[in-house]
Formats: C-alpha cells, structure tokens, sequence
DNA sequence: CTAACATATGAACATTTGTTCATATGTTTA
DNA sequence: TAAACATATGAACAAATGTTCATATGTTAG
C-alpha cells in the first residue's frame, strides 16, 4: 500500500503474464471473504468444535464440557462458525444442537492434515 | 479452559461417544500446528501472493510491484508462508526467486473457493 | 574495494482476536 | 407465574498480527 521503488533491473515480469495474472486473480472483495473463512480455521478452539461435529451433532453445552472450554467461550467461537456458514444449529428444547452445515469442511481439514504429514 | 457448570441434564452424551470422539481427534499439538497452517492463509496479501505464484516463480521485488505492497511488507509475508513451508525458494544473482511448495495450496485454496461460491 | 541493488529483519504501533465476566434472552418445569 | 436451565451477547482486557520505518545482510558490477 506504499509508493515503489523502481522495477527491478533484471526485469522479470512479461507484461503479458501481468495481464494474465490480473485476469486470474479473483477481486479483492472475493479475497478478503477467503481470507475471512480460513480465519475461522485458524483456531484450535474451533477446530475442536469441527472434529466434535465431524461425528455428531451436539448441543454447546456438552461441547463446552467435552472441550473444557466455558460456555460463553464456546457460544462465542460458536458464533463464528456460523457466521462463515460452517455450522448450522436447531433448537431442541432448552438445547440448541449444532451440526456441521456442508462437507467442504471435512475436506479443507484433510488437507490442511496431509500437508501437515507430508513435511 | 474453567470449571465447568454440571452437566445438562438432559444429557446428551454417551460414554462410548465421547470415548470414540477423544479417539479420533487429533492431539492438542497437531491441532494447534493444524490452526497455525490456516492462519497463514488467513491474510488477503499472502493468498494473493499464492495467486501470483500459481502462475509463475517470482521475486520478492515483482511480487511487490505486482501486488502494490512495500518490500518489506512482502518479505515479512513470505516468511510467513515458508516457515508454513507453503513456498520455497532459490536464489538467483540478487534476487530469490519464491514458488509454490506443494500442491495443497491449491486444493486447499480452492476447496475454500468452493465454500464460498455455494452459499 | 566500493557503490548500487535485492532482500531480510527488528522494533514500534495500531488493529484484530479470544477469553472472561456479568448479564440478557428464551425455554421448560413446577 | 416463578424458578431453573441453556444459550447468547456486550464490555473489557491481554495476546497475537500486519504494516511501516530504519537498517542489516548478501550479491554483483564497476
């Protein structure tokens, strides 16, 4: 976000790859919502609640308590998952049950696993 | 990571789930090296540096340019990305040419596109 | 060897993030 | 309706993060 110094000497840059680069980068507001949704994975908290969900639905109260995290923490990391639109939730009485809200999840933390394995 | 209100009293868990869940997830330490990976894809500058080295190798100083970001905001990033070893790098003459690690990036970025375009 | 270039890095600062605490909202039971 | 329960939420605070600025490191040309 700052004025440049000049090119480099050694100039590596084709203009034609920088059209080509330009036409394939997705638009800044795509970006920053990407961002924005592997932010939510970026927490072990969370993780957690989606390795939970991955076998079963569950209401926050026995997700705090498996967790040993507080309620309040959980209800807030809970907000945030769903907001990303990664967890969906029912009410069942006084209970509020979550559950994952698509696949891609399981797929996106398999990834981020093998990765992790591969180094 | 506090005591805990008693359970719900309509107690939602099985002891052989929660047996079955402390099973499958993963260790705190691999959980947290697993939120650490997603953090660094977490910031709309690097997922734009990764978008410009799905392309094509690239110096710090075509990165910059290419990008509108300082230097030194660019390096800070890309080492940022090869601690996560999502890039690698070589040098050449006086500039270090940055590219993709792996593959992973990809699907993973793009599993994370997919999400997105569903809603 | 010296100057210019390319990149890296440390410190400082503002911003964002996650948890806690207190409390509000909504549901069920007595 | 009142009390107990389950969850949500706002404010506050500590910790983590991203950028900038200044400068260090390493490479090459003259």
């Amino acid at each position: 976000m700052e004025e440049q110094m000049p090119y480099c000497e050694t100039n590596h840059q084709h203009p034609e790859l920088i059209e080509h680069l330009k036409a394939i980068t997705p638009d800044e507001e795509i970006l920053y919502d990407l961002a924005e949704l592997y932010k939510v994975f970026g927490d072990s908290t969370r993780i957690r609640i989606l390795y939970l969900l991955f076998e079963s639905e569950m209401c926050v109260c026995d997700i705090a308590q498996i967790l040993n995290v507080s309620q309040s923490a959980i209800s807030h990391q809970l907000r945030v998952l769903k907001q990303a639109k990664l967890v969906k939730y029912r009410r069942d009485g006084k209970s509020i049950i979550y559950s994952l809200a698509d696949e891609h999840v399981r797929t996106i933390i398999n990834q981020g696993m093998e990765h992790l394995s591969e180094e």
